[in-house]
This record gives structure tokens, sequence and C-alpha cells, in this order.
DNA sequence: ATACATGCAAACACTTTGCAGCACA
DNA sequence: TGTGCTGCAAAGTGTTTGCATGTAT
């Protein structure tokens, strides 16, 4: 049986309030208002959370991992340059379970896409200084 | 300027050889034959192999990083009970780039599709523990 | 009352890095 | 001959775990 704890409650808020944030990064913002919970509290109730389904995994290679509440199926997109993650504006391939299960004797649970890229923000970031380059050298 | 070495040879050709390799399993190989070889080589080795792109790196959530040498791109399955890597025998979905790559100002640069599942040998093996059980049981 | 959860710290797995000496171009 | 590479060890990052204590049921 798992019980109700109040750092479970705080996990759980967390990462609700947060945008796919890593076990650290809930960590810190409960850390700021309860100092003493520990990160192996933090690390043992996510692992709780998301065995019993109330909040999910987002595998990003490379890095923390992250975790998420939008339940139904979908895929991540992933800042190279500053990590961030979103949930990526692209439909969810139902039929790719189908062709892919048979495949090798592999049987199939489930796929991820994962878009690597370069973020809105970073993107106009990149702009700027394109732009502010491209001026001191006509200046 | 990137210089020939032994080190460097030995592992791209462990690389080359083995499946899906990690770093450790890399090393595994090489230090039987040359036990002086440390595992910071051959970290930056593959670092550099992967960098000039003479080796692939397959990015897996959860686990080591593994190196490959198929170089078009293409697809991966993994095995959750044994964490095999294999080449998914799943078409590259050229049209997922164009049709990603204009969502939420987001610039998109690839995509990786991990299929997530069980490998035939595990498959196999749960089905004789299976067929195991049922005789006991009968029996 | 008694499991289960907590805080703490140590251990763990994977990877990177600083350094002194070595070797390739 | 000089820069880049090596082996070694230490450190860094992300996560898990053992233990004594605390607490929800």
């Amino acid at each position: 049986m798992i019980r109700k704890t109040i750092q479970q409650r705080l996990v759980l808020e967390a990462a609700q309030r947060l945008c796919h944030p890593s076990a650290e990064e809930i960590y810190q913002v409960i850390v700021r208002k309860h100092p003493n919970i520990s990160r192996g509290t933090v690390y043992r109730n996510l692992h709780n959370l998301t065995a019993s389904g109330v909040l999910g995994r987002v595998l990003i290679p490379s890095g923390a991992e992250r975790f998420d509440t939008t339940m139904p199926p979908h895929y991540h997109a992933v800042c190279k340059r500053c990590g961030a993650v979103q949930d990526a504006a692209f439909p969810y391939q139902e039929q790719m379970q189908n062709v892919a299960s048979t495949c090798d004797g592999f049987v199939l649970e489930k796929h991820d896409i994962i878009f690597w890229g370069i973020c809105k923000e970073c993107a106009a970031q990149s702009a700027a200084q394109k732009n502010h380059m491209e001026e001191e050298s006509a200046g």
C-alpha cells in the first residue's frame, strides 16, 4: 500500500505545475519552502507516482529524466541548445504501433519520437546575434 | 588536427565489430588484449569519432550511450527486459522532417524514433517459462 | 502497532577532465 | 619539435540505496 504523505503531495504538485521538470528542478522548487526535504525522497516519490501512472516519464537521451502530466500519448521536441523540452505539435501515429509490431519477432509495446532542433527562443536569439554582427560589419 | 593513434584504431575497430556497443563494452573488448588502455581514452576517441561523423551515436534514454556504424538515418528498437538495441525494420519517414519542421517556431534538425518492447530472445524465454509453469500445474 | 516513508549520506553508473609524460606529424 | 594523445585518478552528474528514525493507517 502506498501512503499519502506531505512530501508526496509536494512532489506531485510541483511536477504538475512545472513544465517537463527534471527531478532536480522539482527538488529545488520544493526545498525553497520545505528546506528539510531530501533528494532521495523526491526521487522515491517520482518513482512511485510514475509507477502508479499518476505521472508520465519523458525519456530524453543525454541528460536528466523528465516528468510530465499530459497523459495521452504524444511526442516531444528537445532543443539542442538549451535542452528545453516541449510537447511536439505532431499527431500521434497510431498506425506505427501496428505496422512496426510484427518486425523480427520483436514484441512492440510503445514508441517514442523525439524531434531535435532549436527552440523558438534560441532561434530568435541566434537571429538577433546574426543581425547584430551584420550591423557591426556594415558600420 | 586529429591524429591517428593505435588506441583510436582499436576503438574504431571494436565499435564496428560489436553491435550497438556501449563505451564500456568497447573498453572491455579492447582491454582484454591491451590491458593498458584507459576508459578515458575510449571515451575521448568515441567523442572524436562521432564528432567527425565516422561513428554514429545511438541516444537511448535511460542507460549508457551506444554507438553504431550504420550511417543512413534509421530507427532503433530497445528491449525493455535485457536492454538490447537493434536497428528497427521500419522505413525512415522522410516526410516527418518536412511536416514537423514548421511547428511553433521550432527549427527541426532531425528526429529519432525508439520502439520499446520485448526482443525475440526475451519473448521466447518468457514463452518457455510460461509453458514450463503450465506443465508443472498440469502434472 | 506496524509497515511504509523520511532524511541523511554513501554508493552507484556513466562520463568528463586536469595533469604530467609520451608519440605522432 | 611541438601539439595532440595517453594513462591515471579525481571529480562531476544523475540516481539509487542502507539505515535509523518518524509517521500514516
